[in-house]
RNA sequence: GAGCCGUUAGCUCAGUCGGUAGAGCAUCUGACUUUUAAUCAGAGGGUCAACAGUUCGAACCUGUUACGGCUCACCA
């Protein structure tokens, strides 16, 4: 233990000695920091003298500057910081060595008047100082914050408490959840809840977690996936739903990815894909417009509107826009090959037309779609899930929402046909003895349910966390991950305590 | 999975050529009744991530390990 343990600890036994519970109680505060910023920062500092406005409020003490029989400190809650001045003779004696013998970090109630002082900063004078809490272990550095990168993710209420423009993030990301929600709430979805723990993995191909249930003694999968739940609410005649939940995904980690992460999935009954282009237009301009006040937002340095009808372009015009190569007429195998050796673009042997279109697309426009752009038409080569395009089989209803050069959506309009999707289960399930292991198998109780019906429909899968990184404008999805996936550390000893 | 980089006081960071470790904040003592990263005077605080090696001598050189970061690869 060192010596700012011991001290603090010491400090601790005295209020008890004088006591007062180092670890106090229900406390009445009537007005919050920034509340008072709001009302009083315009009024001069002669009015508030004349004035007298007696607030309380409480938080945590951030700076502290002591003068002799004078001090003041900053005071921080859920929404800024006021300066609080504390003077011997207002106070009291027994009160000021309270105020005085604490640390940076103790978190107290303070009851006095509104006032500004010579150099105009909005201040509260105390009447009285109550010791709320001590806190036992020192603060971060009160100017540089916590800057050590690994204890912000492992430590975040660290990171909450003295980096304020992550506190502000983490208010703006459940900000951005809420706008979501009321947007579709007012376009009439119906928000549900679906399991987590499924008996098989679907709707997705990526590895799964594995737990087990032990009175059912039965393996169970975390989903990676909301899809096929919801799907099933769509044939029960719900119409229009949605879930935002945690999906669960077996795989690396990095900049882009973590392995619990948080899906908005949304099936409409009736739509086809140009309705759900407006319904995820609908919901970027929204949470933006509600979180940043613009859907004109810079994203690492670059301005994006939002603002703006997003572009439409089919996959095959937009390779063509960019490179000249032209995708439309029907084409050989070889043919395609030709096309990627002139191009310089890399295949695989097995490979057939549609895989050569998608990696002309991965190399040469994906990376160019700075403003958002809705790409559809895919192959459906690539697209094993979604619905064949009735008028040109070689493409499926799909879409995926491109900005700075990044994916944001992915829409579909979804199989409804109980034949097609068995057989495309089964394959599935081939791939999966072939060795595949993010493939999954035949889900029968998904396609009993097909067989019953389900009506022709729009489905959108949006990563909330990317939203989030887009309209905070982070580049990392541990920065809006509140607490991202850590190896752990080593054991703490004693000493470390 | 590969490559590169990082880990020094509670926090933020220096540390030259290999010679027993420094600053600011924080802490402690004293002064100070409108301060603003308060100031002034003094003091204490270190398993230099861990282990092994080279060396008369290692924070520094070498190796291994741990954790983290970035880039690439993988990835509906």
């Amino acid at each position: 233990m060192n010596d700012q343990l011991r001290v603090r600890r010491q400090k601790m036994q005295e209020l008890r000695d004088e006591g007062i519970d180092p670890f106090g109680h229900r406390f009445e505060r009537d007005a919050m920091t920034q509340g008072l910023h709001d009302k009083y920062g315009e009024t001069t500092k002669e009015q508030l003298e004349e004035e007298e406005h007696v607030v309380t409020i409480a938080g945590r003490m951030m700076t502290k500057r002591g003068k002799g029989k004078v001090g003041f400190a900053d005071f921080a809650d859920r929404d800024g910081r006021i300066q609080v001045y504390v003077r011997k003779d207002q106070v009291g004696e027994e009160n000021y060595h309270i105020f005085k013998r604490s640390d940076i970090g103790d978190i107290m109630g303070i009851t006095g008047s509104v006032m500004k002082t010579d150099t105009g900063e909005l201040t509260i004078r105390a009447n009285h100082v109550t010791f709320l809490t001590k806190a036992l272990r020192p603060l971060p550095d009160k100017y540089h914050g916590l800057q050590n990168v690994e204890q912000k993710y492992r430590q975040r209420y660290l990171d909450l408490i003295s980096n304020r423009e992550s506190f502000d993030r983490f208010m703006k990301r459940s900000h951005i959840i809420s706008a979501v929600r009321e947007y579709l709430d007012q376009h009439e979805f119906t928000e549900v809840e679906t399991p987590v723990l499924h008996t098989q993995a679907g709707g997705a191909s990526a590895r799964p977690f594995t737990t087990h249930h032990n009175a059912l003694n039965i393996d169970l999968y975390l989903r990676i996936a909301l899809e096929l739940h919801l799907k099933r609410l769509i044939v029960g005649g719900m119409e229009r739903v949605y879930e935002i939940g945690r999906v669960f995904r077996n795989e690396g980690i990095d900049t882009r990815h973590n392995p619990e992460f948080t899906m908005l999935e949304t099936y409409a009954a009736y739509w086809d894909l140009t309705d759900v282009m407006d319904e995820t237009e609908g919901i970027f301009r929204f949470a933006a417009q509600k979180v940043n006040g613009s859907g004109q937002i810079t994203y690492q340095g670059q301005s994006i509107d939002l603002d703006k009808p997003f572009k439409r372009i089919h996959m095959v015009d937009a390779i063509k826009e960019q490179t000249g190569v032209d995708f439309w007429p029907k084409m050989s195998v070889a043919d395609a090959q030709k096309l990627a050796d002139e191009h310089h673009v890399e295949y695989q042997e097995w490979w057939t037309v549609g895989h050569i279109i998608n990696a002309f697309f991965e190399t040469f426009v994906e990376e160019t779609l700075t403003q958002p752009t809705f790409i559809y038409g895919h192959p459906i080569e690539i697209s094993p899930l979604a619905k064949k395009d009735p008028k040109d089989p070689r493409f499926v209803g799909r879409f995926e929402l491109f900005i700075h050069g990044g994916e944001y959506a992915n829409a579909f309009t979804e199989l409804n046909d109980p034949i097609d999707q068995r057989e495309r289960f089964e394959a599935q399930a081939k791939e999966r003895e072939e060795g595949n292991d993010e493939a999954h198998g035949i889900d029968e109780d998904y396609v009993e349910a097909l067989e019953y019906g389900m009506p022709p429909t729009g489905g959108l899968g949006i990563g909330i966390d990317r939203l989030v990184m887009l309209l905070t404008d982070v580049d990392s999805i541990r920065d809006v991950l509140l607490f991202p996936t850590m190896r752990p550390e080593k054991t703490l000893t004693d000493d470390e305590l």
